[in-house]
Formats: C-alpha cells, structure tokens, sequence
DNA sequence: GGTTGTCTGTTTTTT
DNA sequence: ACAGACAACC
C-alpha cells in the first residue's frame, strides 16, 4: 500500500507535474528544448491508466518519428515496470530475478503497451485505413481496398512523370515533375481536392497542376495505392463522408496526446480536430467528458515548414481548444522552461539567438546545471581541414577523458553532403561512426527491387512494382514490349497484371518476348497462392530465389553486386526480426511497416560512435559533445532562405535546435573554402548566425583571422548602400562569392547590378539588401 | 532489345 | 562532380 499517485509522478517538477497530472480536457504544453516533454507525455500517459483507470485501448499517442514512437513505447514499459514491480513483487525491478522479469516484462507488454495506439502519423493512419478504407470513396467515385500499396516517393514521382510527360505532353521545362509532384504535396497537406486546388490557384499553372492531381488520384487508385500525404489526407475525408466510421474512432481514442505539434500541417490538424471532437464543427465544442486533447510542442523548434508544417496551428491551440484566457491565468496551458539538459553558457547563446526572431511564444531557457565552458568557434580553411579539426578534437577529448566515450560526440550539419569529408577521414582514423539518416536502407535499388516483387504478391494491381521488376533481372521484356502491354492495360481500364496474366493477350501483343512474359506471369501467380500459406520470410527467399534475382547478383561478381546481396539478405534479417517481434506478422504488415520506416540501422543502436546526422535528424536527441559545422552564409543559413525573412527565421530555429542538443560542450566551426558543385567556393563569409551569438559565451582563438579574411557581415550591410557600381566592378558576395559585374539597371536608390560569379552563374541583385563589397 | 556515350540538373531539410 | 535520363549505336 505505498503506491499511490504521488510515487509515480514524485519525480516530476511541479510544471511536468501538472502537465502529467492532466485529466480530462484540452492541455498544450509549450516545452523548451530539454525541459522534458517526453518525460511529461510518458508519465501522463502512465497515469491516466494507472491512477485513472484509463483502458490503453482508449489512447491514441501521436509522435513525428518512427524512432521517437519506439522511445515513447519503452519509456512507458519502463516506468510500468518500475511501478509493478514494486507491487506484484513489493521489491524494486533491479532486485527481480530474471524470470520473474521476463514474465513482468511480457504481462506488461501484453496488458499496456500492445493495446496503445503510439506511433507517427503516417503509421496511424495506414492501421485505420486497412480497417476501413473499403468505405471511402473520392469525389470522383475511386475505391481503395485493404491491400493497398504506400507509394514512396520515388513511385509517386514516376507516376506523375508518366502523366506530364506522356498523357498530357506537357513541356517538362515548365513543368519539371519533381515541382509538379510538390505542388501536388504541397496540396494535399493543405487538403485540397483537385478541384480545390484549381480554386485556390486558378491561374494558368494552377489548372495545369489540378488536372494533373486529378488524374494521379486516379492513377493511384488504379493501382490500388496511396502516397504518404493520402495516408493522412483520406483518413480525414473519410470520416467527413462516414459518421459511423467517425463516430467509431472518435468514442476509441478518448484521449489524444500529439508530440511535436508545432510540426503537424493542416491536414494532420483536420484529423486531430475531427478525432477529438467527433465532427462537431465549430469551436463550441465543450464535452471533455471522458476526454482530452494533450499536444505538446515548441514553436522555436518548428523547422518543417518547407513540409507544410505550420507552428500557427501550435500558437492558435489556446483559440481552438483552450479556455482562451491569457497565459497568466489559463488552465489549457503549461509551459516548461527548465532546461536539464544543456550548460548555462549554451542556454545563454540559445535564448539570445531565438530571441531574434518575431513569430514565437515567449520563452526562455532556465539552466539548472552549471555554468560550464564557453562555446568554442573555429574558423577552419576549408572543409577537409574542418573536419580534421573536429575528428582531432574529438579524438583529444577522449583520450583526456575515460568517460568521454565515442558516443558522446555527434556531428551536426545543415546538407547530408557535408558528411563527405567528415566520413572520409573518420575511415581513415579508424575511428567508429555512425550516419544517422542519410542514406536510406529502403531507399536502395535491390531493397526496392525486392520490395516491388513482394508488393505486387500482396497487391497485383500496383503496376508501378510489376514495371519495375518485370525485367529485373533481364528477361528480354524491353520498353516496347511493357509499352504494348501497358497501353492495352490503359486501354482498357485494367491493371496490368490482367493484361500479363493472360497468356493469349500476351501472345498478342508481346511477339517475341511473349514467352518471357508468360514466364514471369506464372512465377508470380504462383508465389501470389503461397501468400497465405507461407511465412513472409518464406515468401521472399522464395520468389528473390526463383526470380533469378539472387543469382544474377552473384554472377555478376562485382564488389558492387556484392553489397547489393548483402542487402538484400539483411533485408530478408529484417523480415525474419519483424516475424519475431509481431504476432501477427505477415507480408501485408511488413510492407505497410517498411514502407514507412526510415532506415535499418536504428536497429542496431547501442553502438559506442560518433554520430553524424543533418540538423533536422538531430532534432529530439542530446548529445555531450556538439560540433555544429558549416556556419557559413549561403550554406547555413541556405541561400535559398537568406532574402526569405519567414525562411531566414526557420533557418535560426534550426540553429537553435542545434545549439540546444548539447549537454556540456558546443564547438561550431566554419570553412572560408568549400568545395561545392564540383569547383571551390572561395572567401566564404561566416554565418550571420555567428554574429547573432552573444559575444561573452564565444571563445574563438581564430576570430580575428577569419574575420579580417571573411569580412565582417555585420558592417557589410551599411558600407554597400553609397558606393557607386560599375560594369567591370570585381566584387564579393555574401553567398555567391567572388563575381563580376555585368550590367547596372537603374540609378540613385533604384540601382540594381547583374552579377557573373564563376560558381553560381549570373544573377540580378539588389546592393541595398545584399552585401556587397567591391574589391580593388 | 541492350549498350554506350552525352547531356542535364542537382544540393535543404523528411514521414 | 556526379548520377540519372536520353539518344545513337550495336
């Protein structure tokens, strides 16, 4: 009898406190980096079952990440195991012998977290949809059904190529399908239909764009299959068009707890607010009988804008589902400031940096350990040398300090290109990293390869898959022969499976190949039987076997063909680990799981490495030692951002992401030559992020040097304004480097020059909001 | 139908 | 610089 409410939560500060503590009703917790969101999700969640009773059945937890799920999910075990141990076994966990911890384990697994709903969006919505998606249908009357294949975006791109290239012949200069395709995206985010999206761009481009979404709409449904953005979008039309469906999930999810919402897009909005509500639409909604809507997020830490994440949304939720007080007096907000994560001197370059920008909730960073060393800024020559600093540094580090493992050190940079000359000579130190991100393992094309095969098992109406394998390896099925077939298919409104299928369609159409064809058919109508017979282990061996798949690898006799195998029999590990860890493991499930897994190497965490990861990878994770490299401008912020305010503002927080990983050490180097785009990017000017840090927390040996060498941003922007420019003037941009002037339009305050740089071509500049400085 | 050589855009970030 | 797309050739 010593367990009650306050032993579980007795941990907390009285912010998470009560942040946990949350019963019923709407609650947004505005949490600063390492002020310990997570801590307040999992421990609420703890609560609502243990001291409220709450079945797990009835929580619906929503994270960003594959890997962010995974860590929600063992958290919670954790503290459940804490907790049980003390009361089924009345001694402490460590105490439990193994068996007794084995059994704890698996009881809690099966009564807490099996039951959950935790996951991303995207995993969420594809596990409502095998239930219900056979009752929706779009506007134009297309139907889905539970097999569905999740294009990636590779497919997605294919597809709309398909349509802009051959269907509608249009010019691909205008429009370029990857554009076309993120427009589309970009759409779909916004949950615009096709016809609401040439209402809400009616122009020229517009229309063009609409007609091509609604004919990939019917592609896909062709194909039995959705992209990512429908994962989320057809949820929420489905429940506008079904109340049953609604009402179903509506009364199962009684509470919703959304991480990072700061990073939820409009559509992801729809569907929350529809699941909380149940569809009453309008912002009367008042019954949190039995309910609560719980998000927990950080404005300053928005940076996937470019995805159509929108912060607005965090910023509007005290309107939308709040007791619309102000902040000193509403209950529907917390906010956690302290930070127990970073040192003083780090907080201090944080909050001074986000400070800049306009569009935040205030907020501040409280410390709550030392002080610790100032932040160290290097000005390295170019990125070889930077990275020979860094690795250098590191490797010093952990010689001084036993406790200094390598896995204390990560890496962090704005583009996964940076971590070319990091990879090089941590290879030839030999020393243990790892790229988190990055490459993808089911980004490659023999993982692909294997996947379509497996897809087309599970779902013969996925074209996109049968095309892409149906003479891999060759067959001699060439383009002409898949071009017959597939215009039959077309023609007559069929899958192309139907069209292959048949052998005298194929005897038809396909002349010489038809053999092959008629070949390829029958192996893949016979593994389509053992589908539900066999394990997908079993499956896949077989149809990599016989498919001829593996031996054409191995006879090719390449390093290359090697790695391929390699991974392709890991891919065949992953499925054989999947088996394990899920009951209902089968084919279906491991495709919809593995099409929206990231990479495989997360599996294998625990390894002592350095890590190297992008910015946005990093962003959740902590690290000891932070090195922040390629502080410089153009690169970081990106140049695409610099003339962008609202873009400019996203690169900060990016920033402050990177700054606040930090435990108890921060480096940030920047190089004064880079190489990009093949040729060297000369003089490049250090980041204004730099000049944006307060200057007492910096220490900088080299400060002087680079900044003679590099110019000082800051000055820059006043002595460009008066200056005359001529034709001829050799100059030095802030971005672009060193160029020449080609043009002059304009005079007195209206002047603008087209500039000739050697890396980035000609461009037209303003000198008034660009800096600019003539050399002599 | 497959192979070789040339041309092009590409480098922002990701479920 | 380099991969992927495409055309010309075998």
């Amino acid at each position: 009898m010593t367990q009650t409410k306050n032993d579980i939560l007795s941990s907390l500060n009285p912010s998470q406190r009560q942040a946990a503590e949350h019963f019923c009703g709407p609650l947004l917790v505005a949490a600063g980096a390492g002020s310990g969101k997570t801590r307040a999700l999992t421990y609420r969640i703890a609560n609502l079952i243990l001291n409220h009773g709450v079945d797990p059945e009835n929580i619906l937890a929503v994270t960003f990440t594959n890997k962010a799920a995974r860590e929600m999910k063992n958290r919670i075990e954790q503290l459940f195991a804490q907790h049980l141990a003390l009361i089924r076994y009345d001694k402490p966990r460590s105490a439990l012998t193994p068996e007794e911890q084995m059994k704890l384990r698996s009881r809690i697994y099966h009564s807490y977290i099996k039951p959950l709903w935790v996951g991303t969006f995207h995993a969420l919505c594809a596990r409502m949809l095998r239930y219900d998606i056979e009752k929706y249908q779009d506007a134009r009357g297309h139907r889905w059904n539970k097999n569905f294949s999740i294009f990636d975006e590779d497919d997605a791109q294919k597809l709309v190529k398909q349509i802009v290239t051959q269907e509608l012949n249009l010019d691909p200069k205008k429009f370029n399908h990857k554009t076309v395709r993120y427009s589309i995206s970009n759409g779909k985010n916004k949950g615009w239909s096709p016809q609401a999206y040439q209402e809400a761009e009616p122009d020229y481009k517009g229309r063009v764009i609409s007609q091509v979404y609604s004919i990939y709409q019917e592609k896909l449904a062709e194909n039995n299959a959705l992209d990512f953005d429908d994962l989320i979008l057809v949820p929420v039309q489905l429940f506008r068009q079904n109340e049953q469906v609604l009402a179903y999930w509506n009364r199962r999810f009684r509470h919703i707890l959304v991480d990072e919402y700061q990073d939820t897009n409009h559509t992801q909005y729809d569907l929350i607010r529809l699941l909380t509500t149940g569809g009453v639409n309008s912002y009367s909604f008042n019954d949190w009988q039995q309910r609560s809507i719980f998000v927990v997020g950080d404005a300053d830490q928005s940076i996937y804008s470019f995805r159509m994440a929108d912060f607005t949304i965090l910023l509007d939720f005290q309107h939308d589902f709040g007791d619309r007080l102000p902040d000193e007096s509403t209950r529907t907000m917390v906010k956690l400031e302290e930070n127990y994560r970073s040192r003083e001197q780090i907080l201090t370059a944080a909050n001074h940096l986000i400070a800049r920008n306009e569009q935040r909730i205030d907020k501040v960073l409280r410390p709550t350990r030392g002080e610790g060393d100032p932040i160290y800024h290097y000005s390295a020559d170019d990125e070889q040398e930077e990275a020979e600093f860094v690795i250098q540094k590191i490797r010093q580090m952990n010689g001084d300090n036993p406790e200094m493992h390598w896995g204390c050190f990560a890496i962090l940079y704005r583009v996964n290109a940076q971590s070319r000359a990091f990879e090089e000579i941590l290879v030839r130190s030999n020393l243990p990293y790892k790229i988190v991100g990055g490459f993808k393992f089911y980004d490659r094309k023999e993982v692909k390869d294997a996947l379509a095969y497996l897809r087309i098992l599970v779902n013969s109406a996925d074209s996109i898959s049968l095309t892409r394998v149906i003479n891999t390896p060759k067959r001699n099925i060439g383009k002409t022969t898949v071009d017959k077939l597939m215009n039959a298919a077309i023609e007559l409104g069929v899958p192309l499976w139907e069209i292959i299928n048949d052998a005298t369609s194929v005897n038809t159409l396909a002349g010489r190949s038809a053999k092959a064809v008629i070949r390829f058919a029958e192996l893949m109508a016979k593994w389509q039987q053992e589908v539900n017979n066999m394990t997908a282990s079993e499956i896949a061996r077989g149809i990599m076997e016989e498919s001829g798949y593996i031996e054409d690898l191995k006879k090719q006799g390449t390093d290359e063909a090697e790695d391929r195998l390699q991974n392709v029999f890991e891919l065949f590990n992953a499925i054989a680990q999947f088996e394990e860890d899920n009951e209902e493991a089968n084919l279906e499930n491991f495709l919809a799981e593995a099409a929206l897994a990231s990479d495989l190497d997360n599996l294998k965490e625990g390894t002592d490495a350095i890590s190297l990861m992008t910015l946005h990878s990093a962003k959740g994770l902590e690290f000891p030692v932070v090195f922040l490299v390629g502080l410089e401008q153009g690169l970081f912020p990106n140049h695409r951002s610099i003339e962008d305010p609202p873009a400019l503002e996203e690169e900060r927080r990016l920033c402050y992401v990177g700054i606040t990983r930090a435990e108890d050490m921060l480096c940030i180097t920047h190089a004064l030559k880079r190489r990009l785009w093949g040729g060297y990017r000369e003089a490049a000017i250090p980041s204004q992020f730099l000049d944006e840090l307060p200057r007492d927390v910096l220490s900088s040996p080299h400060l002087g040097r680079s900044r003679r060498k590099g110019g000082s941003p800051g000055r820059a922007v006043r002595t460009s304004s008066p200056q005359n420019w001529r034709k001829g003037d050799r100059v030095v941009h802030r971005s672009f480097g060193p160029g020449e002037i080609t043009h002059v339009f304009g005079t007195g305050q209206k002047i603008s020059v087209a500039i000739k740089f050697p890396g980035a071509g000609q461009k037209i500049i303003d000198p008034q909001l660009d800096q600019l400085q003539k050399l002599e």
